[in-house]
DNA sequence: ACTTGAGTTCGCCTATAGGCGAACTTCTAG
DNA sequence: CTAGAAGTTCGCCTATAGGCGAACTCAAGT
């Protein structure tokens, strides 16, 4: 099973426009060039200078989205991205990328409870005493 | 009991420079100055034209930094701390302040654990369906 | 032929949170 | 008096994640 049995497409023929993936992924044309950019997703030109992306595009982006949400930066997507195949036939590595976002996920929500932790103790506004002011 | 016997001062009449506020609070010159401009400490001038602080200015860049780290930017602190009377004799609305950002870090623990409980299911990898690509 | 829509690049603008250097003033000490 | 430390303002620089308009190309439809 491919990615793309996975996913429902109909193979396409590697050849979406900014506007297709934007639509697709839910996000502006703008910020599609914008990971193009950043190495989020790669594509190549047609004939006429326009970017041409396969579906893989939207689904790159669809994971940078979802490591947004999780507080990972673009780059950070990006270099996860980087270590999975284009349009690979191999559905696993897109779940474990999938699965490595969850990873990290959980590794915030426990920072975050952490810190919390520690804030409920009111801690942060003690030791606040310093040397003799002057006029 | 006031909130400088609480946190160990004796009572300094409030003059702090930059600089001690800055070392007090474990934070540059150059932000205690960025902090003022953002209404997350309010001082006056000295007659020199340098800036005099009170105690209470660090209490609150301690407040704003322990809200950054659940979350919170400098607007949302400063707005906070709008609702704290300078150098309050009441502990308690400097406790409020602190409680109420326990309470912001835990529902942003919670958004962070369902948003990845929803990665979890690995569904943001579906529905990249869309129409007919073209050459 | 003309218009329209979608694409392109370029570069400036936004917000957030400061860092940093320049140039200048003020204060304090020896 | 003079040096040094610390203060001041101003403005440019960083990274992150784009938005937006200008000016232009390109292909398609009527």
């Amino acid at each position: 099973m491919t990615i793309a049995d996975h996913l429902g497409f109909e193979m396409s023929p590697a050849s979406l426009s900014v506007g297709q993936v934007a639509a697709a992924a839910g996000v502006t044309a703008n910020a599609v060039r914008f990971y193009e950019r950043y190495g989020v997703i790669t594509g190549h030109r047609n004939s006429g200078n326009a970017r041409r992306f396969t579906v893989d595009a939207i689904c790159r982006i669809k994971l940078a989205l979802a490591a947004q949400r999780v507080g990972l930066t673009l780059k950070e997507s990006a270099d996860i991205l980087a270590g999975i195949p284009p349009l690979s036939r191999d559905l696993q590595q897109w779940v474990a990328a999938g699965e490595e976002l969850v990873r990290i996920g959980r590794t915030r929500v426990d920072q975050l409870q952490a810190t919390v932790n520690e804030l409920a103790t009111l801690d942060f506004l003690q030791n606040t005493r310093q040397g003799r002011p002057q006029a």
